[in-house]
RNA sequence: GCGGCUGUAGCUCAGCGGUAGAGCGCCUGGUUGUGGUCCAGGAUGUCGUGGGUUCGAUCCCCAUCAGUCGCCCCA
């Protein structure tokens, strides 16, 4: 018998499951946001779960340690799949189809996608292996209007609006901001990169830590001297936060005079005033928003709710960016684009935690047909066909058993109907209203919900 | 890759050096064709795994695995 042991089964962590009626509520989230993007001219495509290697690290970076390659249990010395691994967004494999596929598409090219990515990362709050992402793009030649920065924003503000969640906020930012600023102030690239990277800390370590931090990047002689101007007055970039246009009046007064900056000061006010048709306090110029994309190099967007959720910090629970030439690692073509991404996992995951989501039913079924004796078992599949017929979703209960638990079942799935064929021979159709309990005769030839 | 905490019925958890309990859920019944409430009854666990200490361990020790929170990093 002790060969019957079974398998504990246990859910892998990291990688999310829900029940039904969860999961309803996900599959619905994604036809909102679907209808949202299409609404706005995107196409659809879907690309495959892996890539080459090479193609997912082309543009570089420590993504190697997230990448989950594959390779299979019985490997062999020359195991040709090791050389593929599961793509861990879905920017770089835009870019690697429409480098492909570059004659057959119309630029610029607005495409989105709703499909899983992998990072091999350890998991922890808000963070997961497999998870989906809803994203969109516009890609094109030479170079792209500088409207679409402000589009795709506007477009996912929308698809986030259409969901019954609570309300969001968009920060929004310029790279050539921090950057020029940086430079102005003489710092060189791998400084820039250092201390860009702690500007996003702010929120989480703290202010002091920060520039304490950041002056010990820029300046460890200051930092023993106990002298953190320049710290301070690198860390005031990050400190501004307007919902207007009068963030470059305030960088402005900082005194730091760099071309690159200037630029990006236009472009982001640029960008807020093409948002400025989006409810009041939803769209904030926040130069605090660096992201730790390298590909990204003016607009840069992260979308946190507005009220924190839980006990959790503001979690972001989206985001992109503009990139000047995230293809040209695959083509010659110089391809700008914009993309966007709805972090859908994160998102649901989180407000499932803290109770936000109302359950569907755990059954896409309307109506539930009795099946009142095995005998009677034809003319109650005819029933439920003919309510299929005209578009319901129906379920023939599987076993002539006692009508109590028949009932019992059509309540505990949530199925709203259950259909009563006749149980002796004359006698009519009724049905049953599961919510108020009223039970009337019906045709099934025509009745409606 | 590093650190803290945790690991007992399907779920949430209590418990104790002498091989285990609650709540919820589940199943059955409260007759004859009708659910949700109520009542009665019932099933379920190699107490994560391996080793050690002990007369004896679910409880102590070690290891291991898994989970979780955090660090690093983050696309």
């Amino acid at each position: 018998m002790s060969e019957n042991r079974i398998y504990k089964p246990k859910q892998i962590s990291g990688f999310p499951e829900w029940l039904p009626e969860y999961r309803a509520v996900e599959l619905q989230w994604m036809d909102k946001i679907r209808s949202t993007f299409e609404r706005y001219g995107f196409c659809s495509i879907e690309t495959p779960s892996v890539e080459e290697v090479d193609a997912l690290l082309a543009k570089g970076g420590e993504t190697e340690k997230e990448i989950y390659t594959l390779s299979r249990l019985q490997e062999d010395a020359h195991d040709k799949d090791s050389r593929l691994a599961l793509h861990f967004d879905l920017t770089v494999p835009m870019a690697r189809y429409v480098a492909q596929h570059f004659n057959d598409l119309v630029f610029p090219f607005k495409r989105y996608q709703i499909q899983k990515s992998w990072r091999g990362e350890r998991p922890q709050k808000g963070r997961f292996r497999e998870f989906y992402q809803c994203d969109i793009d516009v890609v094109n030649v030479d170079g792209l209007p500088l409207h679409f920065d402000a589009e795709l924003p506007a477009v996912m503000f929308e698809a986030y609006q259409a969901l019954d969640i609570p309300p969001v906020e968009m920060h929004i930012s310029n790279r050539k901001i921090i950057v020029g600023y940086l430079q102005g102030l003489g710092l060189d690239a791998d400084k820039i990169v250092l201390v860009t990277r702690l500007m996003d800390k702010v929120d989480k370590i703290g202010k002091e830590k920060v520039e304490e931090e950041v002056g010990g990047i820029v300046n460890p002689i200051a930092i023993a001297l106990n002298d953190l101007s320049l710290a301070k007055k690198i860390c005031a970039i990050p400190e501004i936060k307007t919902s207007d246009g009068s963030f470059a009046d305030k960088v402005r007064t900082l005194g730091v005079a760099n071309d690159l900056l200037d630029e990006g000061l236009k472009e982001l006010s640029f960008v807020m005033d093409n948002l400025k048709h989006l409810p009041q306090g939803s769209v904030i110029a926040d130069l605090g928003i660096i992201r730790g994309l390298d590909y990204y190099t003016g607009t840069v967007i992260e979308v946190r709710f507005k009220e924190n959720i839980g006990a959790r910090g503001p979690l972001s629970i989206g985001g992109g960016g503009r990139y000047d030439n995230l293809a040209g690692s695959f083509i010659s073509q110089k391809l700008p684009g914009i993309g966007v991404s709805i972090g859908l996992t994160r998102l649901f995951a989180m407000l499932l935690d803290e109770g936000y989501i109302k359950p569907a039913a755990k059954c896409p079924t309307q109506v539930l047909v009795v099946l009142p004796a095995e005998e009677r078992r034809a003319e109650a599949a005819a029933a439920a066909h003919a309510l299929r017929l005209r578009g319901m979703n129906v379920e023939l209960y599987h076993s002539a058993t006692k009508v109590k638990k028949q009932l019992s079942y059509a309540e505990k799935k949530g199925i709203p109907y259950v259909w009563f064929p006749p149980f002796e021979d004359g006698q009519p159709h009724e049905v049953k209203n599961m919510v108020t309990g009223e039970q009337v005769k019906a045709d099934p030839s025509v009745w409606k919900i």
